[in-house]
DNA sequence: CCCACAATCAGCCCAAAGTACGAGACATTT
DNA sequence: AAATGTCTCGTACTTTGGGCTGATTGTGGG
């Protein structure tokens, strides 16, 4: 069974440029075009596809946020996202949205559908000219540095580490330990003089550097209800 | 002039049969080979390939290792990783690496070609089969909730926070601010008024979960001498 | 001109945190 | 049996931090 596609782009030229270059290949059949985010969620959701060529840069709902709903829904088609020009933005933004192919305009045709039927069987593709901007960022993301320090702790004191680390108070220690507060203030302060650190907050920003705690792994019970 | 290319594999089948597919791609050249991470490095060095095909799981010097001593070199070689096997362990080392791609050995002959041109030509290329997971581990990666709350914060507010974040002192605030410390303690209270926050560890927190301050920036204040 | 806001500074009070010193219970190792 | 390490708890003391109630100066907008 062929494989159905639908293109989004908000340039008529551009649409029919790209169904007369993907018809030239054996095995994928355009079912569908949109000139805008809007129509690329009804289109996308009434036809079907298994792969969806979508340019960025469109009118009313842009290309991207009309990517990041499809992708909500259940068995969303494969999207692969089309650009004019490779910004850093457009880039993570894209691959944030966890998209299934970026690629330039700029790119041959054979490449364009190489994608399709890429995405099509499950794989994804980055432009190669943009590839190695992703592999830098992700070379980039800070790796914690393992303090060999730590290994001198003891599992104790670690799981103090930890409630510290979350911005809990030494009777807050206390009470999720059941143990009591004297223990705890004895525990921190065989922490603080293991690892040389000054006090509890020094702490905490150790281990966040150390990557005992990790940003991003929503602690809501340090946040209150003001939002 | 034609792209020169290493081969580094610890099986000579794998080189040999490498080498015959290669040489079929016109302009590319296979200039050297190499059996392990060793000799990778002596003839890399020596030759001065423009692409450099390895494999990761080499006796002694691994591919990896290899990799990452070869890029420190100036002008090194692009360097296309191979494997059999795609672990996380491998891409991920790989990509931290700032390799110029990383492939299966179940790829495709013209895959593995059109890699070294990529490479070559200052491109990268990322298996299609391992890209989703690229992908995914992008989009993963925190990216920190940028809190509405902030924009109350004054500028010089949200300085003191920062140095808050590094987990200094009022006393110390206030030296680097060159202001008293009576008046970092009314901006420190006006932080956590605004911010809801109970002290100056949760502001800590804060500042990290909503990327005030990143871990991995190397702030060596706070560590001392004890390394 | 007045008002709101930001930034600066002051004194007072109390809770929290950190330090020092000590000690008992339990386990493992020597 | 002795030594070591961990976890536990206690008392007393000092320093730091945060809340509270003020004040002054400068700046920008209505």
């Amino acid at each position: 069974m062929a494989i159905r596609l639908v293109i989004a782009d908000d340039q008529a030229m551009i649409r029919t440029g790209l169904r007369l270059v993907i018809e030239t290949a054996p095995g994928i059949e355009v079912v569908g075009e949109a000139a805008d985010g809007r129509q690329v969620l009804t289109v996308a959701r009434q036809l079907r596809p298994d792969v969806l060529l979508m340019d960025i840069a469109m009118p009313g709902l842009d290309g991207l946020s009309a990517a990041r709903q499809l992708l909500e829904d259940p068995e969303p088609p494969k999207i692969i996202m089309l650009t004019t020009f490779n910004t850093d933005d457009n880039l993570h933004a894209s691959l944030r949205a966890r998209v299934h192919g970026f690629l330039l305009k700029s790119s041959p045709a054979e490449q364009l559908i190489e994608a399709v039927r890429v995405a099509a069987a499950g794989g994804a593709v980055i432009d190669p000219a943009v590839t190695p901007r992703v592999i830098d960022s992700f070379a980039a993301q800070p790796q914690p540095v393992p303090a060999p320090e730590l290994a001198t702790l003891t599992p104790r004191e670690l799981e103090v580490l930890r409630l510290l680390a979350d911005g809990m108070s030494n009777p807050e220690i206390a009470r999720d330990l059941r143990i009591g507060e004297v223990t705890v203030r004895t525990h921190v302060g065989h922490i603080l003089r293991k690892l040389s650190l000054r006090d509890r907050i020094h702490a905490v920003v150790f281990a966040y550097e150390a990557g005992v705690v990790r940003p991003g792994r929503g602690r809501d019970d340090v946040r209150d209800g003001s939002c």
